[in-house]
RNA sequence: GGGCUUGUAGCUCAGGUGGUUAGAGCGCUACACUGAUAAUGUAGAGGUCCGUGGUUCGAGUCCACGCAGGCCCA
């Protein structure tokens, strides 16, 4: 066989072809299906949005999904990966509205719903093409003939039959979440709502200062004590209408609070009260502090300041659990209330630092209440249901009694309401609820400070009024009650990285609410839930068939009026075509009946979508309904990968449903990752210009340097500064290097005929001490590779990979082989067992590279392996044994000293401008001991061609020309000597010669009573007088520069085959063409050298003559530092 | 405001369990090399290891408090 040989080697066009060599040859489908029977390794694919257009981020993301499965698949495991498409949800609707020009007002009006969810339906698979081009021309290998999408009706069945089981555990039921509420319009409003320009105003609310009054409890007993009589916490709100509905105080952890003594400024009776110390400020005026208490006490106008007096300083954590009295007790809870608990969004901004709590108005109030086991004020309407203190029209329901019937807000009273008010309360003003709860409380001695406040408060665009938060019905996954078990399997999952699963994942499970699956859209999955108008009878439906005889059964009763047995009966014809559509609004007019004989109707809401992509373990093989075993064989995942942001997406709901419903993880390992930004570190945006097209970026510089690139310049969990220059780099100088390793060795194996199907196979017994060492520091590249591939570490494999080629397989091991490589040697004669060994050596190493590298660079790695063993595919292979015979960590050692020793020489030779091609006569090693003397022995050889020189001789003791010096060993020291240590470190310095001999020979020195031992010094070797010396690291060496005439003679030949070689290549010769020189008689000492070295010379220059003419014409003058040349070559 | 995370050379990044002289690549400067050559070698310049305290004989590394950036949440 023979080698392609490659100028200007084109990483794109090489994706290209290698693209359609594989589809061609379907190498995805072998990879899959030439493991079958294998284990499986199971990988579960992100669903993206297919209606936005893929970003350069999705390369990353997917570079790091493929890597793993192109390795597990390397290492003998069947990988199936199903693609897949996430469907529904609010960015579809919103594209579709803006397409449309219409908004959510429309919907059921200019448009129906089912035109409106065919638009959905279009537009979101709008940009598949796009994604599908991305994922050939990045190499992402994803099965995209049968993806899984999540709108189709199998796989919204699938949902139902989790949702059912959900249902059955008892873990779905109704309950309300806290949401902006218009009693106006009498409808809520979403956060898309509130945002549009207008809606947050300025208004002027009543605020109020509360005294909450604390019980004398265990908890609270270090206040009493420092205040010796009643002690009240202060609460500020701009909402004194819920003050009713008080059910806790929220304090923030870290918070400092104080204790005060003072007076209430209403009642003028002395108070103790609790705020924060940063605070105090808004409520007293500095000079009072420590004022007189007496006279303020005695006086019968008060005086403007009221003294006031620290007590006590303590934070928000003390005061946990502190106990108080109901404030306005209307209504009592139904479990224990009353008391401080602590919340992260407790500010110190205003108010008094402690939070007044409503958990039925306000959405921090009802989450952290919920968290801490408050219960919420609420009374039972005349269903029997559970329902706040105002109603759904903005008005106190009649338990509070004062306020009964009255809207909570003024602005929801028009004029002539207020004017009847006005006469009820029998003043010449109406007061609004607020102030008369201000007035109220303020004689009851429990308002501390009233005033108004302005802020801006959002209001509803619809009817200009002030919205309330306000609970309203929601659909809920019970996932408090399975938290203990979410965060059990959460400990099996091994996250990279690992903070992502005990931090922010971790955090986020200990910190669960239940799960609100409601959304009040139109295209999304339905809930399938049907319901009685009286509430009392319900139905889950898990299946299409149960659906399907639930509407037969309702049919068949009789009891549906014209209208519903429309739609009905529409279904069922649909259905029995195999089309039915379990989407809005066909669900929607679908009605059953209950047992009771009741008709139920659908629960209007949509769930969330997130739901739907969490179901996909299941789902995407329309589980239960079909596919059984394969998803047997394919759950849990061993890997997924998503961005970061995932975390309380995906990841938590795959593990949410998971856990829930089949008491297992979901995935085993996951990789979060981080985002990819501009090169300056700034977020990618299409509308700051900064975004990088993946198209263009693919095209211009391949997808394996990209790829490549993005694997090892940051791991993959930190955010990468995305810089095109950066690919560059790793096309030239990774790619570029290995390119040219495999043309080198393609050049000169394709001339040998070197075939390695006959000696690919390493013939250990002729291998020098070069091939013994990179095929060593290969095997320890395989087994650092294959770990950190198998532990998710892809920019550990990356990065090794990259160092063993530039470093040690081209930079050394190739540099310092050229020359077996040239030997001439025709292939008719048979190889040297020395080039074989040399070949197999460089194949085997090629060989290995291009595996290891190709779940990374896998069209370059495919390219690389194809030219190399004329295989099909490095894909369908498997992953290379370490051999261990092949380890030798002496040898390592051994050529990391020559390594070493040629640096230091290079330097030499540079700073005294002694030119490599000048040999030298010798180098002097020092050497302490006779192992470091035998392990550059090993390899002195090389040590003299690389440097030039003509001997490496060693300096022991004996020679005596050996000066040492003693450095201390802090590692070894600092434990035996402490504090002693910089003590004994001095006079190690200061040792002199004798006692250094003193230690050498004993093994322990006593200085001023310190007892040293050897193995707490490091002793090197100094300066060498009459030779140039440098040291690095402990390791000193001498090089001897005296020039003989002989050297200097040597030197000129080597000169001249330098320039003969140049002339050979601007001559345009092969690397094989013989040549004859001819040289114009000139300088006798040039003559001289050049004959000298005649044999030497044409071997060099593959010259089969070199002779002298007196007159030469056409020649070259070629430069020869002092003097110049004239030489002619030809064939 | 909270949780998590990052901060080391101009840029991108390495720096097990603390050990005194902090590294690599790129870029820059100079020189060398020239049958791998749009490569390569050597040398040089370039550092408050984000800051401040603390623990320690010794801190880039451990602890506390900050500062700045990022993500998620509020």
């Amino acid at each position: 066989m023979s080698f392609k040989e490659y100028k200007n080697l084109d990483y794109a066009q090489v994706a290209d072809e290698i693209l359609s060599f594989w589809k061609s040859n379907e190498i995805f489908e072998k990879s899959i299906t030439s493991r079958e029977g294998h284990p499986t390794f199971t990988f579960f694919e992100g669903p993206p949005s297919a209606n936005g257009t893929p970003g350069i981020h999705h390369v990353m993301a997917r570079t790091i999904k493929d890597i793993f499965c192109r390795y597990q698949t390397l290492k003998g495991k069947q990988v199936k990966r199903k693609g897949g498409w996430d469907t529904h949800g609010l960015p579809v609707e919103l594209q579709v509205e803006k397409e449309l020009g219409i908004t959510k007002e429309d919907i059921g009006k200019s448009i129906s719903v089912e035109e409106y969810n065919q638009k959905c339906r279009e537009t979101v698979m709008k940009f598949t093409d796009q994604w599908n081009d991305l994922t050939e021309k990045m190499g992402y290998w994803v099965d995209l003939e049968d993806p899984y999408v999540t709108y189709h009706a199998t796989y919204i069945e699938s949902v139902w039959n989790l949702l059912k089981k959900l249902y059955e555990k008892g873990l779905l039921y109704k309950g309300y979440t806290i949401q902006p509420y218009s009693p106006a319009a009498g409808t809520g409003l979403s956060s898309h709502e509130l945002n549009q320009p207008g809606c947050y105003r300025d208004v002027k609310d009543t605020s109020l200062t509360a005294q909450f009054k604390v019980k004398n409890t265990e908890k609270s007993t270090f206040l009493f004590d420092a205040a010796g009589s009643e002690v009240y916490i202060l609460a500020w709100t701009t909402t004194p209408w819920t003050l009713p509905s008080n059910a806790a105080l929220t304090a923030g952890k870290n918070i400092e609070y104080v204790l005060i003594k003072t007076f209430n400024p209403y009642t003028f009776l002395p108070v103790n009260v609790v705020l924060a110390k940063d605070l105090i400020k808004n409520y007293f005026k500095a000079e009072a502090e420590n004022g007189d208490f007496d006279a303020f006490a005695a006086a019968d106008k008060k005086p403007q300041a009221i003294p006031y007096q620290i007590l006590k300083t303590f934070k928000g954590s003390e005061i946990e659990g502190v106990e108080y009295e109901q404030l306005m007790a209307y209504v009592q809870p139904e479990a224990p209330a009353f008391r401080v608990i602590l919340g992260d969004f407790v500010t110190t901004e205003d108010g008094t630092g402690i939070v007044h709590t409503a958990p039925t108005f306000g959405a921090d109030d009802f989450r952290v209440a919920q968290q801490n086991g408050i219960p919420a004020i609420v009374v039972k309407d005349e269903n029997g249901k559970e329902v706040p203190l105002v109603n759904r029209q903005g008005k106190f329901v009649k338990e509070v009694t004062d306020y009964a019937l009255e809207f909570v807000k003024e602005a929801y009273l028009s004029e002539e309401e207020k004017e009847i008010e006005k006469a009820k309360q029998g003043r010449d003003k109406y007061l609004s609820v607020d102030e008369r709860i201000a007035i109220q409380l303020k004689t009851e001695n429990k308002a501390f400070n009233v005033q108004k406040f302005d802020h801006p408060y959002p209001h509803c665009w619809r009817t200009d009024k002030p919205v309330l938060y306000y609970p309203l019905d929601s659909w809920f996954i019970k996932t408090t009650a399975v938290k203990d078990k979410l965060i059990a399997l959460n400990k099996t999952i091994q996250w990279k990285p690992e903070s992502t699963g005990t931090g922010r994942f971790g955090n986020w499970l200990e910190n669960l609410v239940d799960w609100n699956l409601s959304r009040s859209r139109y295209w999304g999955t339905p809930l399938p839930i049907w319901r009685t108008e009286d509430e009392s009878e319900e139905v889950c439906m898990g299946s299409l068939a149960d659906l399907l005889a639930g509407l037969k059964k309702a049919l068949e009763s009789g009891k549906l009026d014209a209208g519903q047995i429309k739609g009905n009966e529409a279904f069922l014809a649909a259905a029995a075509k195999g089309e039915a559509d379990l989407h809005r609004p066909y669900v929607d007019d679908i009605y059953l009946i209950s047992p009771n004989g009741q008709i139920m109707s659908r629960e209007a809401d949509l769930i969330d979508v997130w739901f739907d992509s969490g179901a996909m373990p299941f789902a995407q093989w329309h589980y239960p309904f079909e596919n059984q075993e394969i998803f047997k064989a394919n759950y849990p995942a061993d890997f997924i990968s998503e961005g970061v942001d995932q975390t309380r997406g995906w990841f938590f709901t795959l593990h949410a449903i998971s856990s829930m419903v089949e008491d297992s993880v979901a995935f085993k390992n996951v990789v979060s990752t981080g985002l990819v930004l501009d090169k300056n570190g700034n977020k990618m945006s299409k509308r700051l210009g900064n975004a990088i097209d993946p198209f263009e970026t693919l095209k211009k510089y391949g997808a394996d340097p990209t790829r490549w690139y993005m694997i090892t310049n940051a791991q993959p969990w930190d955010n990468l500064k995305f810089d095109l220059a950066g690919i560059t780099e790793v096309r030239n100088k990774f790619f570029g290097t290995l390119t040219n390793t495999y043309n080198f060795f393609a050049l000169y194996a394709n001339l040998d005929g070197f075939d390695p199907k006959q000696l690919g196979s390493l013939n250990e017994a002729n291998l020098t001490e070069l091939d013994r060492w990179v095929l060593s520091k290969l095997m320890t590249l395989i087994a650092e590779v294959d770990e950190a591939y198998a532990q998710y570490e892809p920019t550990k494999a990356g990065r090794a990979i990259q160092d063993f080629v530039c470093d040690h397989l081209s930079n050394w091991y190739v540099r310092l082989s050229r020359r077996r490589f040239w030997n001439p040697e025709s292939a008719a004669n048979g190889l040297s067992d020395d080039k074989i060994a040399a070949y197999q050596t460089l194949y085997t190493c090629l060989e290995a590279v291009a595996q290891m590298m190709s779940p990374i660079a896998p069209f370059y790695g495919e390219w690389l392996y194809k030219n190399l063993t004329g295989k099909e595919s490095v894909h369908l292979s498997d992953f290379i044994q370490v051999n261990k015979s092949l380890q030798n960590e002496s040898l390592e050692q051994s050529m990391d000293l020559a390594q070493r020793i040629c640096s230091l020489v290079h330097s030499l030779r540079k700073t005294h401008k002694l030119k490599v091609r000048q040999p030298l006569a010798q180098i002097l090693v020092p050497v302490l001991n006779e192992q470091t003397r035998e392990q550059i022995r090993r390899v002195d050889g090389l040590i003299k061609t690389e440097v030039n020189v003509k001997e490496v001789n060693y300096l022991d003791d004996a020679s005596g020309v050996l000066s040492k010096k003693v450095k201390p060993n802090f590692k070894a020291l600092g434990p035996k000597f402490g504090k002693d240590m910089k003590q004994v470190a001095d006079l190690i310095s200061q040792m002199n010669a004798e006692t250094l001999a003193n230690l050498e020979a004993n093994s322990v020195v006593t200085m001023n009573g310190f007892e040293i031992g050897l193995a707490e010094v490091e002793i090197m070797t100094e300066d060498m007088p009459g030779y140039l010396t440098a040291s690095e690291g402990g390791l000193t060496i001498a090089l001897d520069n005296k020039l003989t005439p002989e050297l200097v003679r040597e030197g000129m030949a080597r000169e001249f085959v330098n320039r003969i070689q140049n002339l050979r290549k601007d001559s345009g010769f092969e690397v094989t063409d013989k040549i004859y020189i001819t040289i114009q008689e000139g300088p006798l000492d040039w003559k001289e050298s050049i004959n000298e070295f005649k044999s030497y010379i044409s071997q060099e220059v593959q010259a089969l003559d070199i002779e002298w003419k007196n007159q030469l014409e056409g020649a070259t003058e070629v430069n020869m530092e002092d003097v110049n040349l004239f030489v002619q070559i030809r064939k």
